[in-house]
DNA sequence: TGTACATCAGTGAACGCGCGTTCACTGATGTAC
DNA sequence: TGTACATCAGTGAACGCGCGTTCACTGATGTAC
């Protein structure tokens, strides 16, 4: 692979993420570095630079290509299925994408402190989360005083979980055990979500 | 400070920890290395191995320093509260840490991938919850069959909520906002924890 | 169809970086007799 | 009370590391006339 004939490329920036997707996919953010990336791909390092400013900017290219791969991870199996088994099917495809990818879904979710103030775009499964708890309002599953805010509850409760369970006190569990759990940490939170009703604006503070 | 008289130390030990204190506290976990912390007591930089394996034991004992001054900071402000507020205290505590000490919250909390499978015991903030929770039982605000795994959804909720917060797509709010939105997350997950019944044990699966 | 030249996409060598860690050592301390 | 010696807690110099990034460059391509 390599091994490459002619002077130019072809496709260098495309071959470069996708090299930085394989590294990052066992690795972790840290695997991806420019030489490393470079020399898969058979080319020089500086060559990387014709097409990203810096490491960063790959590294942020790399991010979003899993973003979209994860997000498409997240549909629930029945397409028919109603906006709460939805919203279930949600929150545990985050789930199981973070068990079963563990690199890249460090790259992910801001392992890295995002750097001087580029603010980020919203990651394509919180639009995901986002349009699923709109459909459960549409569906009179949700009031819209209980949607707001609704959506930090659920991606608190799912990524946290999956900090938990990949790096912290439930690290070394099974799996089949961790996606146990997490089914239980997902139906608690649509519980609480569809239980609890925030005070309205007028009374807050 | 970095002056020093006699040829031997004291406790260079603590006086290591201490400054590994200091400067993650602004850096974080990165910002820990043998050189700049042996440079701030003053002491040559293999001085630190006579009582240290290596950086990462260094860096294992200031995480504990953190955890148990962040579960000091957890007790509710009134301490005749009941288990309740008791347990929405401790939430908020968690997540005001984060906050207020981003650096320090980033080294306690698993940043780093821990080291070969070295089995770390359950930081102090997570004892905290679980004397909590064990409380509501006691007082009857909890069913013994809702006291199980409920740990898990509060903790996941409230360090992911932190993570989105310091991170993630929240990173950019002013902290009141902050603390208005963690108080939702925080009640949202109470009322889950308090209304959801988990199938007992000879259902599952 | 041919040629001049700007532009693009690569190359190769080198820089500086600060780190963790090891080596062989020396100065200070405590204890046995 | 004095002395020999093991032990402990430091020192100083050096190593190798792989990285990101920059410099001045060259080979290939496309376009205007």
């Amino acid at each position: 692979m390599p091994d490459r004939t002619t002077y130019h490329h072809g496709d260098l920036r495309a071959a470069l993420i996708e090299a930085g997707l394989d590294l990052t996919r066992c690795g972790g953010p840290g695997a991806l570095t420019i030489r490393e990336v470079t020399r898969r791909v058979g080319v020089s390092p500086n060559a990387a630079y014709r097409h990203f400013a810096d490491r960063d900017s790959l590294l942020e290219e790399v991010r979003v290509a899993i973003h979209n791969r994860m997000a498409d991870g997240m549909a629930p199996d029945d397409p028919r299925a109603g906006p709460m088994a939805r919203l279930r099917a949600v929150g545990m495809g985050y789930v199981e994408f973070a068990l079963s990818e563990p690199g890249w879904f460090s790259v992910a979710f801001f392992g890295e402190p995002a750097a001087d103030h580029v603010a980020r775009p919203f990651p394509a499964p919180l639009w995901e989360l986002l349009s699923t708890l709109d459909r459960m309002v549409y569906a009179g599953q949700l009031s819209p005083a209980q949607r707001i805010g609704a959506e930090w509850s659920c991606f608190a409760a799912v990524h946290g979980f999956a900090e938990l369970a990949l790096h912290g006190p439930l690290k070394d569990l099974p799996h089949d055990e961790l996606r146990h759990i997490a089914g239980q940490v997902v139906d608690t939170v649509i519980a609480g979500v569809t239980t609890y009703v925030p005070p309205t604006t007028a009374n807050e503070r």
